[in-house]
DNA sequence: GCATTGACGAAGG
DNA sequence: CCCTTCGCCAATG
């Protein structure tokens, strides 16, 4: 289970240690998605409470390629089901291809039956 | 310290 | 149906 913290810091100094923050909720989520199944930042948002900041959980994603162990980004895309931050990976086509070896079809950056392989963490993880 | 941007999303024109 | 605007909050300039 998630700790569920929602103190993000804000301190923007120096440093961040071991202050467990809205990024790893975030990280802590997606790192449960299960293998063929994808979820959007909103959903994750709407998990956190923070469903009207869903640019937070992109935010924190942007993080995340500094987080360890690594958060499979991949299988977080925007609400259309758009790889939108392919380009924000080491390579820009390592999304598509981390997802296709998860199962997910993946057509012109946006995966094609996201609707069916969505995973909502606050149906699943249970609210 | 104010202005701009951003891996989003929903609503309005 | 496509494009623009607003909201949300944090980071960066």
């Amino acid at each position: 289970m998630a700790k569920i913290k929602k103190t993000v810091s804000s301190k923007t100094s120096s440093k961040p240690p071991k202050q467990f923050s809205f990024f790893d909720d975030v990280y802590d989520v997606v790192r449960q998605i299960p293998k063929g199944r994808v979820t959007s930042y909103g959903a994750i948002a709407n998990y956190l409470g923070t469903k009207l900041s869903a640019r937070m959980v992109g935010w924190a994603m942007n993080a995340a390629s500094s987080a360890k162990p690594k958060v499979p980004a991949q299988r977080v895309v925007n609400r259309n089901g758009m790889l939108t931050g392919k380009m924000h990976f080491k390579t820009p086509t390592e999304m598509e291809t981390l997802l296709k070896k998860d199962g997910v079809t993946v057509k012109k950056d946006t995966v094609q039956n996201f609707k069916e392989i969505f995973w909502d963490p606050a149906e699943e993880l249970g609210l």
